[in-house]
DNA sequence: TCAAAAGTGTTCGGTTTACACCCATGG
DNA sequence: CCATGGGTGTAAACCGAACACTTTTGA
């Protein structure tokens, strides 16, 4: 921007719209092959007692960054490594005058993507915070919705051409937990050994563990382990079949 | 966390971050087949005499977008009509707490693109902008160089998977002038045939203008004339050649 | 008549897709 | 020994890269 210029005779940041600043975080994780999202129980007016997206002031010495990593764990109820851990990028910035009907609240969201997360554990913020099978939580609070949406489209377009799929696993994982997470995301089906080639073919997509393999948790043959490769674009991409929409 | 579950007492802007927010403008256009950045040259300190990208402060009672539509206008030196046609998309934003070393400025940064355009008019405060040639810039004022990056990354990458191409081009154009966008911003020659059929097995990208062929200019067979379709989306995408980076 | 750009055709090789089949394990 | 999921093989279909060739214009 160009303050000077619009600001010649005087730079008082209260003579130009004294915003807040929040962040807002859509937090997906993958529990018994069904998508969640953590959410939080509204306890004040407005929309007290709706479903909200976890979130909070940027304070006055942190990045919006900063303060995305620092909610994540003050709020969700995760222990500190376990937020620590989490994939966590900015998804894009809401700036309606009257998103929240209080006063002037510029957000900046986030989405964030995890493994299996447990249960957050209540006491502090986090006492309302839980977990929702996405599509079920129903209409949110603020513009939620809608950054909930576009969270969930950037999640799924991602996969098709990043490496992002990884982390929704565990640190060492499976070619069949990685085709879970496609799977679930997308709601379709994938072809298991297509998928194993085209994951292999992928330079840096993935990297084997060396060790034995691990039990698939119930029936079946021990499946390899892998961990995430250093690779962060894939070339060529990761098609989803069908009509590419949400 | 909640706003309200932090001040429970009260709601007053001002003890919390009292940012200024403010938006950035990446506007790229080709001219004579060089991709040309729109730069204003800085009048006052910090950064005076430095080229930065044109911005400025979201009002109380706009959105961003709605702020970076009205800069468009007021500080490129564009005709409002211009102006209004120009392709705009938020990138990211920009939040590092000394990004700005007079105060706390959050930044929205967009992304603008528009057909070849014209040299803006002076006066008023556009009196500096001007068209740059994209990598002779130099280093920018604040984070605008991160930015101005960004945003060119952006753009590369979103030629691959959506019709955005169109944007750079007038609302009727030949192939030809469609293939010389992808040319240009990436920086690598296509094979003209297979451009070609590319774009019109992809439904919806381009739809042909009816009526006669068009001069191209110079020499050369009269190309046929078309104008921007309806699809958003390209299925499957047009993977660049060679490396996929910047 | 030549250069330049549009437009068409064709070949070749790799990739994706669909599906058959074997392997290892738990019940 | 059967169900379940991991892993390998393979043939057909599809797609994209490369390039030869024709067409239509301006000089």
């Amino acid at each position: 921007m160009n303050a000077a210029a619009q600001v010649p005779d005087g730079y008082d940041p209260y003579a130009f719209a004294p915003f807040a600043v929040t962040v807002d975080l859509a937090v997906f994780t993958i529990r018994d092959d069904l998508l969640h999202v953590l959410l939080v129980r509204r306890g004040e007016e407005p929309y007290k007692g709706a479903w909200a997206l976890p979130g909070g002031f940027v304070l006055p010495r942190e990045s919006a960054d900063q303060a995305a990593r620092r909610e994540l764990a003050e709020e969700t109820g995760l222990s500190d490594a376990t937020a620590a851990h989490l994939h966590l990028e900015q998804l894009r910035t809401y700036s309606e005058p009257d998103r929240d009907p209080r006063m002037r609240v510029v957000s900046v969201a986030y989405t964030a993507l995890g493994p299996g997360l447990p249960e957050p554990r209540g006491g502090g913020d986090a006492a309302h915070a839980q977990w929702l099978p996405y599509g079920t939580q129903g209409r949110l609070a603020f513009d939620h919705d809608t950054i909930l949406t576009d969270a969930h489209d950037r999640v799924g377009a991602k996969l098709e051409y990043t490496c992002l799929a990884t982390a929704f696993c565990p640190p060492e994982f499976t070619l069949g937990e990685l085709r879970q997470v496609y799977e679930t995301v997308w709601g379709v089906a994938l072809d298991r050994p297509n998928f194993r080639r085209k994951v292999l073919a992928t330079p840096g997509f993935v990297r084997p563990v060396e060790g034995p393999p691990r039990l698939t948790g119930g029936r079946g043959k021990p499946a390899a382990l892998y961990r995430a490769g250093d690779a962060t674009a894939l070339h060529p991409p990761l098609l989803r079949p069908e009509g590419h929409d949400t």
